[in-house]
DNA sequence: CTCTGTATCCATATAAGTCC
DNA sequence: GGACTTATATGGATACAGAG
């Protein structure tokens, strides 16, 4: 899906098909969720800021200036709610706490192998994680995180390096795949729902 | 000393302009 | 239209400075 299909369905939804917001969420549930684990936070509270932030883009839509860069301002949105939540509590997760990381052997299962991996990224500095994540699992550009993230061009760029220069010693053997820090399917569909249950609700409260 | 951010240089990719 | 050149954007790498 581009980001000329991603104008096309908010434009549908402004117009009042708000189911096609599903969609979206299916597309970007996965990039969300990245953000919030690279933030440190725990699985299930990455899920509630993730449900708060596609609320709170629902909401906001029809504020959207330039829809094609719905991407980029959904990760925004994403990004400060994650910073809110830091502020709201000091969460120490069990990321944080990772123990070092395990000695790599190459013919091991695939299942450990990705958990292998998240363990590697996850045992990254916060603020390298952040960067590292939206870059190489998020796809987005050196000055897409830098404006994301209120962090300069040059310094995005060398806590990348940084990330890349820690992560080396083990990331030899394996690709970043898609699979990696995946919000699963079955999961998703359950965070849309509620989501288009809340969206739903909220109409309802407003047209009755 | 270590960590973090800035400045700078270099390489590569892409877009734009010009010429045949 | 295709080939070539130039300008600009982007990313990688390194050196250096300041804070703690």
């Amino acid at each position: 899906m581009t980001a000329e299909q991603d104008a096309e369905l908010i434009q549908q939804i402004l117009a009042g098909d708000r189911e096609q917001y599903a969609l979206l969420m299916r597309k970007y549930n996965t990039m969300l969720y990245r953000i919030g684990r690279a933030y440190g936070f725990t699985d299930a509270d990455t899920e509630d800021i993730m449900q708060e932030t596609f609320i709170q883009a629902y909401m906001q839509l029809h504020r959207l200036r330039r829809p094609r860069a719905f991407q980029k301002w959904l990760a925004t949105i994403m990004v400060r709610m994650c910073y809110q939540a830091q502020h709201r509590a000091r969460l120490t997760t069990s990321w944080e706490q990772a123990p070092a990381s395990s000695t790599f052997t190459p013919n091991m299962e695939n299942s450990d192998l990705k958990h292998w991996l998240e363990q590697a990224i996850l045992q990254l500095p916060q603020a390298y994680r952040i960067v590292f994540v939206m870059k190489e699992l998020n796809g987005y550009s050196i000055r897409q995180i830098a404006h994301i993230t209120g962090i300069s061009v040059i310094n995005v760029k060398v806590r990348l390096f940084r990330a890349r220069q820690m992560l080396r010693q083990i990331l030899t053997q394996a690709q970043v795949t898609d699979e990696l820090l995946a919000f699963e399917a079955p999961r998703c569909e359950a965070l849309a729902d509620r989501v288009m249950k809340a969206i739903r609700g909220a109409y309802q409260q407003l047209h009755v």
